[in-house]
RNA sequence: GCACCGGUGGCGAAGUGGCUAACGCGCUGGUCUGCAAAACCAGUAUUCGCGGGUUCAAUUCCCGCCCGGUGCUCCA
């Protein structure tokens, strides 16, 4: 099973595949920890958790590492507003990042590298740079990137900066650059900001050079993929590349991924624009985070997805039916064999659900035979004709399936419980529903659930009635099956 | 302004130069049920933004237009 995977470098598809012929070896560019993380960060992070899932499903292990951002501009700024040094103000959102990517089932890289515990790779970076002549320091002590020294600077986001005039002065704040487009490697420290004092200079690296250092401590000089949301392209993407190669003369990543941006409403999500979501914001208005993850997954990477409230619920009674399916299929009891007619509808859902995947991705079209497939079943289970050997096939298949969605077990409760909990502390809004949910054990259900079997015994439909009712109200459905009466959480 | 992406049923969203235009959600009717729920069946786009063109044949290719979105600056 090969990937086809475009590529934003050859722009096309292209096959992806490990160079060394074992693992794949990605850069996926993290998060800057200065706030909680949005739905929009999360969308990258669960495309690209997409991607390494698959890859693993069809066996190719992954060498993944992120970054995590913890100095930069609005750290600083930041912190020094709460007059805290940055690194007491970032660690609360890196475990918040990490909490939300729990919730969210997204898989941790196996490296993650936090830019300040990595500054002397950037500072030989740089000095390699200079020695090869295309990094240059100004007055103030800051470094730049001399562009005019990689010729072939826009070959990822195809823009033609030939046109871009050096004589200009475009750029005030600038002026000590020797072309405007040149970037910063190191900026010189500020009086009272967080600074290293290092052989170049007493300062902090630039943003684009912490990924190509760290890309290459942990991957190599040359590794296979490199993945970011499409507003990295350029500059960030654009100035790793004519970092990484001007000092190394060879090719950084062989393949890039780039995931569309999400709107919200049909626009883009902004603070100002009053559309703008965190994770917590969305668990405490009571969606689940299964759902969430369904909505963020389903429109594949490389379009835009508009995200709405009616999407999350689409998305929670899709799940719901995959739910349902599950429990009915592993509850049944079924004669022994196989029948020609199920085994058959198995296959055929297995291969066109890698075959979409396979496809760059296309993770909407991977969705549809999964769905086939539960229709096929529940057919055959209701006319008796389901026998135990198909059960281990349709389980078989869901298992690919939950490899990489992983949405059909149910782990909604933690995540709720966690945002509920953060939210109580701090004194954040939680929906009243939610609330309201949280008010049954599972004991005080089974119990009333069995009051009502009685009750239904007895013929006493008014009390069942009643029962159902009031559980209904609380978010607990009810089903009566063959199998016995069952009961779920909505 | 320049560049790019998209416009498919009530909504979301696949897909293809020619088979009944996937799948999910929703809605309507039916079967089942004490009633529901779940499940199944049927219906829900004679048609894929509009106008031209190419072709035996276009939703799918080409041109123009309209609409929406994004990038060109920090941003997932």
């Amino acid at each position: 099973m090969t990937l086809r995977l475009f590529n934003t470098l050859s722009g096309q598809l292209d096959e992806l595949a490990p160079a060394d012929g074992h693992s794949l070896r990605m850069y996926a560019c993290g998060p800057t920890v200065y706030d909680y993380g949005h739905i929009g960060n999360f969308r990258t992070f669960l495309q690209v958790d997409v991607l390494r899932r698959f890859l693993k499903l069809t066996g190719t292990p992954v060498r993944h590492v992120m970054n995590i951002t913890d100095v930069d501009d609005k750290i600083i700024r930041n912190a020094a507003e709460r007059g805290i040094p940055i690194g007491e103000y970032t660690p609360q959102f890196v475990d918040a990042f990490f909490d939300d990517l729990e919730s969210l089932r997204v898989e941790r890289p196996e490296f993650i590298a936090r830019a300040t515990e990595h500054i002397d790779k950037m500072v030989a970076l740089i000095q390699k740079l200079e020695a090869a002549g295309a990094a240059y320091k100004t007055e103030d002590g800051s470094w730049y990137f001399r562009l005019a020294a990689f010729p072939e600077y826009g070959k990822l986001s195809k823009k033609d900066l030939s046109g871009i005039e050096d004589g200009a002065r475009v750029d005030v704040d600038e002026y000590e650059k020797d072309s405007a487009r040149d970037f910063a490697l190191w900026k010189a420290a500020k009086p009272g900001e967080t600074a290293w004092d290092t052989p170049i200079g007493r300062g902090r690296p630039g943003w684009h050079i912490e990924c190509s250092a760290m890309a290459m401590e942990f991957l190599g000089e040359s590794f296979d993929l490199h993945a970011g949301g499409e507003d990295l392209m350029f500059p960030h993407h654009e100035n790793e590349i004519a970092q990484s190669e001007t000092a190394t003369r060879k090719p950084f990543a062989r393949h890039w991924m780039h995931v569309r941006f999400l709107l919200v409403d049909g626009k883009k999500m902004s603070k100002s624009e009053g559309n703008f979501y965190t994770l917590r914001d969305l668990l405490l208005k009571g969606y689940k985070a299964s759902a969430i993850r369904m909505a963020l997954i389903s429109v594949p990477y490389r379009h835009q997805l508009n995200f709405t409230f009616d999407g999350l619920v689409e998305a929670t009674n899709a799940i719901d039916r995959l739910r349902t399916f599950h429990v009915r299929l592993v509850a049944a009891s079924l004669p022994a064999g196989t029948s020609e007619a199920m085994q058959a509808a198995a296959e055929k859902a297995r291969v066109a659900y890698f075959a979409a995947l396979s496809n760059d991705l296309n993770t909407a079209d991977a969705r549809a035979p999964i769905f086939d497939l539960v229709r096929a079943a529940n057919t055959a289970l209701d006319k008796g004709e389901f026998l135990a050997g198909d059960r281990d096939a349709v389980l078989s298949v869901l298992k690919d399936f939950d490899a990489v969605f992983d949405v059909i077990e149910d782990r909604d409760a933690g995540p709720t419980e966690r945002a509920v909990a953060w939210a109580a502390q701090e004194g954040r809004e939680i929906a009243p529903e939610l609330l309201a949910r949280q008010g049954l054990t599972d004991t005080e259900i089974d119990a009333l659930v069995a009051e009502r079997t009685q009750a239904k015994k007895t013929r006493n439909f008014a009390r069942a009635d009643q029962i159902r009712n009031e559980l209904a109200e609380k978010g607990i459905v009810i089903e009566d099956s063959k199998d016995g009466v069952r009961w779920k959480r909505k």
